[in-house]
RNA sequence: GGUGGAGUGGCCGAGUGGUGAGGCAGCGGCCUGCAAAGCCGUCAACACGGGUUCGAUUCCCGUCUCCACCUCCA
């Protein structure tokens, strides 16, 4: 499989994997829960879930992390305004965050590690860089010596590292020798959480945290390294800056993999105050699959924007696939061979990961296996497939809700009753029936083998 | 200002030096008691100006516009 790396901005061939084990060493950023997420948020765990989906399908052995920063800026800020512990904020957070992916279909990665699971060794690696002279205590902060590592750390981001002077962070409080150099370990304030360390009571800085994190859960080398776009700077080179010092071994990621950032346009009014659209809020309205179908239609690395005609059409098309894919068929004719597909779906991700065009793959398999359908042809086997390619891209099919399963009995009846005053030709009450189920959400549907209906 | 990316038919969104992307919506037809679903047909694009080429939406140059990052952010 090839996947564009942001570092040397080349495709690159995924397999082998760096390790002996031949498993593949997927560390992806994660979120800071000190809010609610929205659908960038699930766009970043959608396009990661297909990947590690599409690893499993092909049988490649992988291994997926995907940390919570617990200890945060943001998070003390907000924990301090509820009047609430900061760890209570996070964990309430990071519950909904996984209810959430849940509701989206998305796998849950392998090991989810929190920065406050790893403070001893975050106080490790920082003790390592400054053992190598990367690192310098000033104050009980800690800094890390950005200019000792050299022009590759502006490879990523693909400035020169004097450029980036000038747009350097200038806080005087803070105790650098060098305007670049950023905090590994910051001393504690009052009110804030904190740890014991070497330099005092402190908690450790952002970037440090992923460092950490992945190198205890990975090891020293990884594949993949992924994120959102806006990470390349300056946490992602922070990162290779302080792992590749700390261990000597270049590189610390193969593969960096970075999605493009959702835009959440078409709001203008509330612009001002973040016209976020959260994830519940997009689940309730559309659905997970809606959601999901809407991100895998545009490339991972094409910035797309959130709109409602564009998730109208995404769950109008999940729609269609699943008409298709749960068509009742005839057992005999001619078998319709979803082999092509197969092929084209396979080369479309193994091309960084084109979801549209495998997408479109499924779609054409779609209008064949109902042109088969209607010719009478067996479509069981390339309905077989479609749902399989669908599992794939995590789109579950689901159509109906728990609350329609639960009224499912008396939705039967209604139908039931209503074939009858069908075959009764007595249309306009059949039609109330049918219209009245649509009001409450139930489409229902006449075919050649009788009624069947569905949750909208 | 710097760095990177993008401008494709009504909307979303792939891709390619010459062959239909796909989805949503529209229009005409078939099917249906009527619908829905589905099928067939149809419509239409490659920001602008140059250049290279037998031929460019696809390559090169310029212009315009948009976005992201350069500060916390998936």
């Amino acid at each position: 499989m090839q996947l564009h790396d942001t570092l040397s901005n080349t495709r690159r061939e995924l397999l082998p994997a760096l390790a002996d084990d031949g498993v593949v060493r997927l560390y992806v950023c994660g979120v800071t829960p000190y809010s609610e997420s929205h659908v960038g948020h699930a766009l970043h765990a959608i396009v990661f879930d297909v990947l590690r989906r599409y690893l499993d399908w092909r049988g490649i052995p992988v291994r997926h992390v995907q940390n919570f920063t617990d200890i945060d800026d943001k998070l003390i800020d907000r924990a301090n305004r509820l009047g609430v512990p900061m760890s209570d904020l996070a964990e309430q957070n990071i519950e909904d965050y996984f209810r959430q992916l849940r509701a989206m279909n998305v796998q849950p990665a392998h090991v989810y590690p929190r920065v406050t699971e790893v403070v001893p060794q975050i106080i490790e690696f920082i003790q390592g860089l400054i053992a190598k002279d990367f690192a310098y205590d000033s104050g009980g902060d800690v800094y890390y010596r950005v200019r000792k590592f050299g022009a590759a750390y502006g490879a990523l981001s693909k400035r020169d590292v004097d450029d980036l002077l000038s747009g350097a962070r200038i806080d005087p409080t803070e105790l650098k020798s060098d305007p670049l150099d950023f905090a590994l370990w910051k001393t504690a304030k009052p009110g804030e959480p904190s740890w014991e360390s070497p330099w005092g009571q402190g908690r450790p800085g952002w970037h440090i945290e992923c460092s950490a994190m992945a190198l205890h859960s990975l090891g020293e080398q990884i594949d993949i390294h992924g994120g959102g776009a806006d990470l390349v700077f300056p946490h992602h080179s922070n990162e290779i800056a302080q792992t590749e010092a700390y261990t000597g071994k270049p590189p610390f990621a193969r593969i960096w993999v970075h999605n493009a950032l959702l835009q959440l346009s078409g709001d203008k009014m509330s612009k001002s105050l973040g016209n976020l659209v959260t994830i519940a809020d997009a689940l309730e309205r559309y659905g997970g699959d809606a959601l999901r179908m809407f991100v895998i239609t545009s490339h991972y690395r094409s910035p797309s924007s959130y709109t409602d005609e564009a998730m109208d059409a995404a769950k109008t098309g999940v729609e269609r696939l699943r008409n298709a894919a749960f068509r009742a068929g005839a057992s005999g004719g001619e078998v319709l061979d979803a082999g092509a597909t197969r092929e084209a779906f396979i080369e479309a991700m193994e091309d960084d990961l084109n979801t549209p065009r495998a997408l479109a793959a499924l779609f054409d398999l779609t209008r064949d296996i109902n042109r088969a359908t209607d010719a009478g042809g067996n479509t069981a086997a390339a309905r077989a497939t479609l749902r399989e390619l669908c599992d794939v891209l995590g789109l579950s099919l689901q159509a109906t809700s728990s609350s329609a399963q639960q009224a499912a009995p008396f939705i039967d009846l209604l139908v039931t009753l209503r074939t009858d005053l069908r075959a009764a030709k007595q249309w306009q009450l059949a039609d109330r029936v049918r219209d009245g189920l649509l009001e409450l959400g139930i489409e229902v549907k006449d075919g050649p083998d009788g009624t069947v209906w569905q949750a909208k």
